[in-house]
DNA sequence: GAATGTAATGCAACCGGTTGCAAGTCAAGC
DNA sequence: GCTTGACTTGCAACCGGTTGCATTACATTC
């Protein structure tokens, strides 16, 4: 009794058309009415239409499920993202859609927060109905990605792991930038606000602060904002202040603006006693001060990584891929000339 | 030449193991092998234990696309919002998530970028592969949403459409108290900053600032903000400042955020000088000066609009739902007395 | 007019599972 | 010892499409 045609929801009454009714009602083979919708090129024109006049009649519709299972292809594919409330990922997949939509592929998503394990269960019901997949900062641990990747296509976003397909926002350069920039206006001493220890991203801007802090003579301390969000950037003020520091880099916009939300209840003035730099710029003007950040163009990583996908799918892919994008400082508001004395009380 | 083992990403020249496979090896049949998986009660655990054990040898995973096809449930609903970018959906999508996840389920998510071809189009292209859709802000048309409704159990966010469930985030007793609020403040006459003419929130909203301000003997104008978004609420500050208004409620905070950044730019203080008001929460204290707001919990709304999918796909859902979720004014620092006289230039 | 080629359609196997029913096994009950 | 029933497993049909190959019809060529 599994096609009990009043229950489900299938219609009122009314059993949802087959092939095979659409078959009897026009005189056609079964064969020839999945070529109508398929391959209408082997029939003749006359064929087609009045199998799909009839089709339509009956509301036919064919059966994707049942579509997939004899060709292998669903046309599906999954993102994973660690957090769709995370502004920085909004944007991107709303880009990985666009571009998965004009081929034609429905797209999962899956949040993980974060979680491990809540990202291979996620994995795990994904990949038996999709034909490839895209994992937005991965926590998975290499092992399980390599092993995944045997399976199905995959495309890594912000995570570096050796022969598999990956897209890497590469922040160094703006935040090498950044720290040339806060040099510039005089400070000597600033803070990283650092982000989750696993990810790949915080490790690149870290030693780019580092590196460039080093070269230029500048000190740094890190003090943590974890998990990253508004508000742990707005308690890392204190401390930040307490430390003595003039400027901080913080691991992404939503850190510093809570930062700066932390600054202005300490009664901190920005950029005016302290400056404060940005990442992702996925906030734009919208903080106060403008916020002066890294540009990303992380919506860009969701277009390639699809595009990237698309292509290992069909199978015109040779060796490995390691797409870079590139980021640059944009000097807005939130920073400015060190003060010329900060008061230690 | 269908499943050619060596091309198509599938393992690297080994063939996904299928239940024929296990069934050999194990030497039961594959009834057997399928019960060991769908319904373990009814088999000896050592006969269980030992098919499984030949499975994890071979790698074996159900395929969850054949399974589909003949049980005809998959496990997928779907999830269309208007715009994923918009702060508004990031928190509902995570809420539906976790409800699907809990479940079991995966989710199909579409952006239908407020364009109702497109929605319609991902609506063809999900519901032969899921078991119900989410439609949140829809902009089909009624005689559309019905039609898919007796195909799948189907739920509505923020549209009212008799006979189908729905969720509505009910933002009118919060507007009327935004109103009350500015009313108490000294504002005589207020402008409404409006969203998309078709959405079921932007009228509910406006009508409610209507009514609400017609009672306290409030004047209100109108200025649009389409599509809403940070820019074109930037953009409204000189038209609402040109009128005379001394307070403003945006049809979203979105709206309301760019209002902030408009006025600032014409150098008007807010709250001195003239009061915002947004709407939906979304954006916390993360504004400046901090939004009074009517806040919806929105989130709630992906989270109940899973439920009664769920209850209604189970069957167990007898006549039409209409859940209201309440709003509540949340008063911080973008609102103040009117002032005492507005030096008309 | 027979041989050859081409285009349209049908046959039947197949994709990888699920499941109603029947068959077989074994212990308990009479 | 035979019947009964519970429990475990297998058989085979089925889900709704796709596709390699065979068949048929018809046009072309010699």
């Amino acid at each position: 009794m599994k096609r009990d045609p009043d229950s489900g929801g299938e219609g009122r009454g009314s059993v949802v058309p087959t092939i095979s009714q659409v078959a009897k009602v026009s005189g056609f083979s079964r064969a020839t009415v999945s070529r109508a919708f398929s391959r209408p090129e082997m029939l003749t024109e006359e064929t087609v239409r009045h199998v799909k006049e009839v089709a339509d009649r009956l509301g036919y519709v064919p059966n994707q499920v049942a579509r997939a299972l004899s060709t292998g292809r669903h046309g599906n594919v999954a993102l994973i993202v660690t957090d769709v409330a995370n502004p920085f990922f909004p944007p991107l997949i709303r880009a990985a859609q666009l571009r998965a939509d004009q081929a034609g592929l429905c797209v999962f998503l899956g949040n993980s927060d974060e979680d491990p394990a809540r990202e291979e269960l996620l994995v795990g019901r994904f990949i038996g109905q999709v034909e490839g997949l895209v994992l937005a900062s991965s926590r998975l641990d290499e092992a399980h990605i390599r092993r995944y990747a045997t399976r199905r296509p995959l495309v890594l976003i912000n995570r570096d792991i050796e022969g598999i397909t990956r897209v890497l926002i590469d922040t160094a350069p703006g935040v090498a930038a950044a720290i040339a920039h806060l040099a510039e206006l005089g400070h000597r001493h600033i803070a990283y606000v650092s982000g989750p220890t696993t990810s790949w991203s915080n490790q690149q801007r870290r030693n780019a602060v580092r590196r460039e802090a080093e070269k230029r003579g500048l000190k740094v301390i890190a003090v943590p904002a974890r998990p990253p969000s508004y508000d742990t950037g707005r308690l890392a003020a204190v401390q930040i202040i307490a430390s003595g520091v003039t400027a901080a880099i913080a691991f992404d916009d939503l850190v510093a603006q809570g930062l700066l939300a932390g600054l202005a209840a300490l009664d901190v003035e920005v950029p005016k006693s302290f400056s404060v730099v940005g990442c992702d710029d996925v906030l734009g003007e919208t903080t106060y001060p403008p916020l002066t950040t890294v540009s990303a163009r992380c919506a860009d990583a969701g277009d390639v990584a699809v595009g990237l996908l698309l292509s290992q799918m069909s199978g015109g892919m040779s060796g490995e891929i390691r797409h870079k994008l590139n980021s640059h400082l944009v000097i807005r508001a939130s920073t400015g000339p060190a003060p010329v004395k900060r008061r230690s009380r």
